[in-house]
DNA sequence: AAGGTACACAACCGCGGAGAA
DNA sequence: GTTCTCCGCGGTTGTGTACCT
């Protein structure tokens, strides 16, 4: 019933991109400008379909692109955004300005799916109810205990919570943009480190912002500079953004910000799931 | 050296949303 | 209000390569 897949017309290549095939779709976009890819097959004599040419120009071809190593930091950056925003990659993307979704996707996929995997399986058979020393933590906020299935939540079943209190990147972004400057003056980094020890009766574990943790596989994983990349974050956000992106978050503009209360106690309970997370890395080794 | 396996990444497919007609 | 077209996203598959036996 519905139209038959574009790529399944008679003479549309699939597969590999050669070097040829990139050289004359770079130079068209030079010339025209990315966007209305329909035309671009037609135009171009490109013998493959209008979404092969935009994957292949936003996957690998658009200028900008980081390939190779992921770092700690920016590791640390999926994990989180990923736990915020579930699989959004194209989201998660626009805060990763060098990283394509594709990319990020993959990533998740292949490695940090299998760390989060990992560090589950540590901290279900590490965390028992009777280790009262550590467990359950507290809310910083709220004072009340935290769960840790529900801590872990963040992580296990992001999409529930995004859906509700994450629409949009944008508004996450100017979530945080506005608790950043309200909370520097209140909730710096050394503040939450003085509030994570006294929530965990003396076990420091974040420090700056950065989880500490002996054990080198989930530091990549858990440390998270939050103040250093939001920052850098709301600086790239708008050139990183393709320009359906740009679109919308012109568009928002025009709205004041929401109240910051909720996502501000939601941060605050996240920097003590760090502490769980840290825990479990030092209780794996 | 050859075959098998696991991994990483590029590319494809199907669906849904947005906007135009 | 409905239909159509285009675009973008997320899930999945295919392919090349490194590693192991």
């Amino acid at each position: 019933m519905g139209r038959p897949p574009c790529c399944d017309k008679v003479g549309i290549k699939k597969g590999p991109w050669t070097p040829e095939e990139d050289i004359i779709l770079v130079s068209y976009i030079q010339e025209h400008g990315p966007g209305n890819w329909r035309s671009v097959p037609t135009n171009t004599g490109l013998l493959r379909c209008s979404k092969s040419c935009r994957l292949r120009w936003t996957n690998y071809l658009r200028p900008g692109i980081k390939r190779g190593n992921f770092t700690p930091h920016e590791e640390g950056m999926i994990v989180h955004l990923q736990a915020l925003l579930g699989n959004k990659w194209a989201a998660i993307a626009s805060y990763l300005p060098q990283r394509t979704d594709n990319d990020i996707k993959n990533y998740w996929n292949t490695h940090l799916k299998k760390k989060m995997k990992k560090l589950q399986t540590a901290y279900d058979s590490q965390i028992t109810p009777s280790d009262s020393t550590t467990y359950p933590p507290v809310s910083i906020s709220t004072g009340k205990s935290l769960h840790p299935n529900t801590m872990i939540m963040s992580t296990k079943n992001p999409h529930q919570f995004s859906n509700i209190y994450a629409s949009s990147t944008q508004n996450i972004s100017r979530l945080l943009d506005g608790w950043m400057r309200s909370s520097s003056s209140t909730t710096n980094s050394s503040q939450m480190k003085k509030l994570g020890n006294q929530e965990t009766g003396g076990k420091e574990c974040l420090i700056d912002g950065v989880v500490e943790s002996d054990n080198l596989e989930f530091d990549s994983v858990l440390s998270f500079d939050i103040n250093g990349c939001w920052e850098k974050m709301r600086d790239d956000e708008y050139a990183a953004c393709n320009l359906h992106d740009q679109r919308k978050l012109q568009k928002q503009e025009s709205f004041s910000n929401p109240p910051l209360t909720f996502f501000e106690r939601w941060l605050l309970d996240e920097s003590a799931a760090s502490q769980l997370e840290g825990a479990i890395g030092q209780q794996v080794n």
